[in-house]
DNA sequence: GGCTGCTATGTTTACGTAAACATTCGGTGG
DNA sequence: CCACCGAATGTTTACGTAAACATAGCAGCC
């Protein structure tokens, strides 16, 4: 191609982006005329208007979002704080809310913070004080935030996601309980005397609200609650759970707090020679694409991270279009997705006491 | 609005932040001198410096980065353009460059392509040009780039992940042929007379590496070639697959072309009775952290996500700061990780014979 | 004592855009 | 025929920052 061969005509060095100014010049007009046809306003001859986009097409012209970004006073960013991607939630509904910013033509913009520690988080939000964002979207431990929030520069509006900050923020949550309960329904339903727990880490709302659901639906049905074993989300973690509760003989159904996790738990459950689901049930949180592939294939409680997405940016939209706060909870339902790793309660106990 | 009604005392009103005026003002000093201490310039009176920075804290002062980035004419900002995170290794390396790319004082803005189709990706491309990016990283497989590639402005430079256009732009990638040979090697050299291969998509340029590897390692071997089985990476679809390959009564060994498809696999070989690794050995890529949890523990081949956005990051700011684009390929290391998803060849008919 | 050279600070200007205001010009109605 | 209108376009200005240049004050030196 002949771009720039060797710069046969006029200003090809071009070596920064061309201005509005360049563009006017070569298309003979004034630079307002140039801003009037790149915002595609009204009230531009036809003619006119077609040499200046000759002219812009000529020239590579791009607006410049940093001029137009200063005049504007917005930044048509929204930024996500959140400690790691590394779980298939945060990743989703990062994905869903990069993919709906999109849409409205707005920019996602990470914030990552390494440890997950107070200083960490304020340190990122005064950071975020600094950036071009207009919103700010929280994927995190809510109570990291209880006083680094304070760092915020006022006019940035805040959504927190799987959170419970709903008194001072927006929030954007799965109906936790909900989704909880069906869980122990479910099992009970299919016959087991109470449902053990496999919980999550006690920093995270999201484990404590299992754990909290869980604990209620038992009691509301009148069982025991017998006591939780808790990991950290990891498979491993699982794992080791799972060797412990292998060895209680009278554990036939067990409620993880998230796939990974009962991914683990049917390996310590297959070691100690426990089947899955004749001998245990087990049901997972979270409904990750592979435990339709899990040996056997798990029962879990599907969450909608793309709608909580959706809704988040939603939200944060809404907050910077009206510009004013919202606080409050918006609930994202959950759904049951039966498929293997639950079965109707073993014969044996349901009188007595059975031990393998 | 009582926004400029009456203005009770001076801007008490903040609406909107306050500038390096209002901060000078405060100060009684001229707003250079501000500019100065925010960028910590030396030759500030001590005390000049202390009043001023009272005042900022005073009016919770935040440069205005739009300002600042049309002053300086560059963003701090890397972009990354990305079909779907919703691979393990896509949000690693997004992670790993929202990291290096925050300690070096970059941010990272997400451009999220919804459909992997020429005309999106050369729709993100254009987005991009208007969007405050100094430069982008691209995490896709590269046949989509190809004609989209020439809408980009110019002066922004260019980073692929794990892809091949090495004579293009710059590209970091994993070494996908020497982890494919390590893999393949370790089968061997456990007696499997060959290796099947469940292979990714091959749409793939990283999957299409795989299998080439694959092919060489066997051919150099001296053993024959079996059909390659394709899966789109995910565990149901290896599921499928490994249905078929459960029926191939001489396959013993099969290298999956990623730790997901191995899950379907090991799910499939189950199902059939066919025992891991008594009866087949089964080996993944990538080693995702579920991957030691699987039934058996898998044994596969691990990718440096983080080393690749690491040298991603690395690479784009190299060319910001020396504004020069580069090309050719970094190759990032694999490692074997065995587990025990493999073992020795069953003894059955393959004693010796063995055709090449 | 007047000049040099240094430090601390102030003033001007430009970055690229777009709102607000100004101008031109061909028509239209009284 | 002229005051007036609206459409098309031009001119001025401000957004917040920071580079470049300018100034003021003071110490040291011949």
């Amino acid at each position: 191609m002949t771009t720039n061969g060797r710069a046969p005509q006029r200003g090809t060095r071009r070596t920064q982006n061309a201005s509005m100014a360049d563009v006017a010049r070569v298309a003979g007009v004034s630079s307002q005329t140039v801003s009037r046809v790149s915002n595609g306003f009204p009230g531009v001859n036809e003619e006119t208007r077609d040499r200046v986009l000759a002219a812009m097409k000529d020239l590579g012209y791009r607006p410049n979002s940093a001029a137009r970004a200063l005049k504007r006073g917005d930044f048509r960013t929204i930024g996500v704080i959140t400690f790691t991607l590394s779980t298939t939630g945060n990743m989703r509904t990062l994905e869903a809310i990069a993919t709906s910013a999109a849409q409205e033509g707005y920019a996602v913009t990470l914030l990552p913070v390494a440890v997950p520690t107070q200083d960490e988080v304020r340190g990122a939000f005064s950071r975020l004080g600094e950036l071009a964002v207009d919103a700010v979207i929280v994927i995190m431990e809510v109570h990291l935030l209880d006083s680094a929030s304070l760092t915020l520069p006022p006019h940035v509006k805040v959504v927190v996601a799987d959170s419970d900050a709903g008194d001072r923020y927006a929030v954007v949550d799965t109906d936790q309980a909900g989704g909880t309960r069906d869980a122990v329904r479910h099992l009970l339903d299919l016959g087991h005397r109470t449902v053990w727990h496999l919980a999550g880490p006690s920093e995270s709302f999201a484990a404590q609200r299992r754990t909290d659901a869980w604990r209620t639906a038992l009691e509301s049905a009148g069982r025991a609650v017998p006591p939780p074993v808790r990991g950290d989300w990891s498979a491993e973690s699982g794992y080791r759970a799972g060797l412990r509760l292998a060895e209680q003989a009278d554990c036939t159904a067990v409620f993880a707090a998230n796939d990974q996790m009962a991914l683990g738990l049917l390996r310590a459950l297959d070691e100690r020679g426990r089947r899955v689901p004749e001998d245990v049930s087990v049901i997972g949180f979270d409904d990750i694409p592979d435990s339709g592939s899990f040996l056997p294939p798990l029962t879990t409680v599907h969450q909608d991270f793309a709608e909580v997405g959706r809704r988040c940016v939603e939200s944060a939209l809404r907050q910077v279009r009206e510009s004013e706060a919202e606080r409050g909870t918006t609930l994202v339902p959950t759904r049951l997705v039966v498929r293997e790793s639950t079965g109707r309660a073993p014969r044996g106990p349901g009188g007595g006491s059975f031990r393998p």
